[in-house]
DNA sequence: CGAGAACCGGACATGGTGTCCATATGGCTG
DNA sequence: CAGCCATATGGACACCATGTCCGGTTCTCG
C-alpha cells in the first residue's frame, strides 16, 4: 500500500487546523482532496534514505494505529516503532492525525473516484436515494475496514477541517438537492453525522452490533430522507 | 444557579469512562441520570469551607469554559482561576470534562423530567413522531444556550459514555420502536448523531447556519423517518 | 571524488497531568 | 468554651508528551 510514493509532494496540508487559524505550512491545493495525476515524480526527487524511512514509518504507525487505541497514539510512540527520531517524524507530518491521514488517503480517494465516475448507484447514472444508500454503504464499508486509522486521522472536531469532509459533503449537498429534500445546507451534516468514528465504533464494539445491521440501518434511513416523497407535510 | 448543592453528594460519578475500564470511584447510581430526590442534605455535611471553594470552581469553570475554547480548558486553569489548588480540584473532579457536566447537569435533567413527565408533545402523549421532533427542539436548545458546556463535557468518544446519552438514547430507542422504524438499536444512535456538539458548532459556527435552519432541519428529518408510513419497504 | 544540500536524531525548554504529604481549618464533643 | 480529630487544602514532585534547534551524517549532483 505505502508503494506508490503517497505523500512525497505535499498533501500533508490537507486542511487540519492546528489549534487557531494560521495556515499550517504549504497551502496550495484547495481541491477537497482529489488531485487525480497517478504519479507525478515529486518536485526535486526524494532522497533514497528518505523514502525509505518514510515506508518504514508509515508501516509501524498502520501497525500502531491498528493495536493500540489510535486516539492515543503518540509521536513518540511511532518514532521508536519506525526506529527514527521525532525531529524526523516532525519535518514531515505535524501530528499523529496527519500520518493517519497519509494513510487513509489512497483508500479514501477510491472511494470518491468511484463516486465521481463509477457504475451505478454508486457513481452516476442512478436515483438520488439509491446514490445516497450507495454512499453509506460504501462509507461504512470504509470505516469497517479503516477504523483504527479513521479514528486516529479524523476525530472530534478535527473531522470538519478534513479535506475528505468537504469532498463527502459536497456530494450528498448534491444528492439531497437533486432529491428535493428542504434545506440541504442544513440536512447534510445531518445526514454525515452518523458516518462519524465514534458513532461507528459506539455502535459496532460498545453496542455489539453487526457491520450489516448498521449499514442497513443508515440505507433505509437515506432512503427514507431521500426517497420520492408521496405528499410530505 | 450553583446554589442547590449541585454535586455535593455523589453525582460525579456518572459514568465517564477515562480510559480503560476500570470503574471511576463510586460506581453506585446505575440509572442514566435520573435521580430525582429534591434535596438529600449530603452524607456526612459538607465543611463550609469546601462548599465555598466549590462555588468558587464552579463559577471560575463556567466562565472559562464560556470565554475560551472549552476543549483546551485545563485544570490548571481552572485552579488558578478558581483561586484554589490543584489537587483542590482534582479531589472532588477527576478532569475538567466532569466539571463541565456538572455544571450541565442540571440544565440536563431539566429537559429530562420535561420528556418523562412534561406536558405533550415534549412529554407523553403526542404521538412518536411528534415527539422526535419535540425532542430535537429542545436538544437544538440546550445545544444553543450550552454549548460550551457540552463542548466541555461531551466531546468525541466521551459523549457516549455520559449517563445522559443513556437517558437520550433511551427515549429515542423508544420512540422509534413505537413508530414502527425496521431496527431501533441500530436506527438510535444515526438520529442522536446530529445532535453532537461538533456537528452543531461546525453547522452554527463554521457553515454560519441559524439555529432555526439547524433545528427545522431536524425536525424534518425526524418527522421523515419516525411519520407515518404509507407502505414502507 | 568532492562540495553542498538534505536529512537525521539527541537534547532542550515548555506545559499539562495526577499524586503525595505536611499544614491549616472547621465542626463536634466533653 | 476549649480541644481534638477528621477533613480540606495547596505546594512540590515525578512523569509524559510536545515542538524546536543544532551539530553531525549521508546522499546526490556536478
Amino acid at each position: 500500500m505505502a508503494n506508490g510514493l503517497p505523500d512525497s509532494g505535499g498533501n500533508r496540508a490537507n486542511g487540519r487546523a492546528p489549534s487557531e487559524g494560521a495556515v499550517p505550512v504549504g497551502a496550495d491545493r484547495e481541491l477537497p482532496v482529489l488531485d487525480l495525476e497517478p504519479g507525478r515524480p515529486a518536485p526535486v526527487r526524494e532522497r533514497a534514505d528518505a523514502a525509505r524511512n518514510r515506508m518504514r514509518v508509515l508501516k509501524a504507525a498502520e501497525k500502531l494505529f491498528a493495536e493500540t487505541d489510535a486516539r492515543h497514539v503518540t509521536m513518540d510512540e511511532i518514532a521508536k516503532a519506525a526506529g527514527v527520531g521525532r525531529a524526523t517524524l516532525y519535518r514531515r507530518y505535524p501530528d499523529p492525525a496527519s500520518i493517519a491521514t497519509a494513510l487513509l488517503d489512497e483508500h479514501e480517494r477510491q472511494v470518491q473516484e468511484h463516486i465521481l465516475s463509477g457504475p451505478p448507484p454508486l457513481g452516476p447514472g442512478a436515483s438520488p436515494a439509491d446514490r445516497l444508500a450507495a454512499f453509506h454503504v460504501a462509507m461504512t464499508d470504509l470505516l469497517e475496514r479503516h477504523l483504527h486509522l479513521v479514528l486516529g486521522a479524523e476525530t472530534g472536531s478535527a473531522r470538519f477541517g478534513t479535506g475528505a469532509y468537504r469532498f463527502w459533503r459536497l456530494h450528498v449537498r448534491m444528492l439531497l438537492t437533486e432529491a428535493g429534500v428542504p434545506d440541504p445546507d442544513a440536512m447534510t451534516d445531518a445526514v454525515l453525522a452518523p458516518l462519524a468514528p465514534e458513532v461507528y465504533q459506539f455502535q459496532r464494539h460498545t453496542l455489539g452490533l453487526s457491520q450489516a445491521r448498521v449499514t442497513e440501518a443508515l440505507v433505509w434511513s437515506a432512503r427514507r430522507l431521500a426517497g420520492h416523497d408521496p405528499g410530505r407535510a
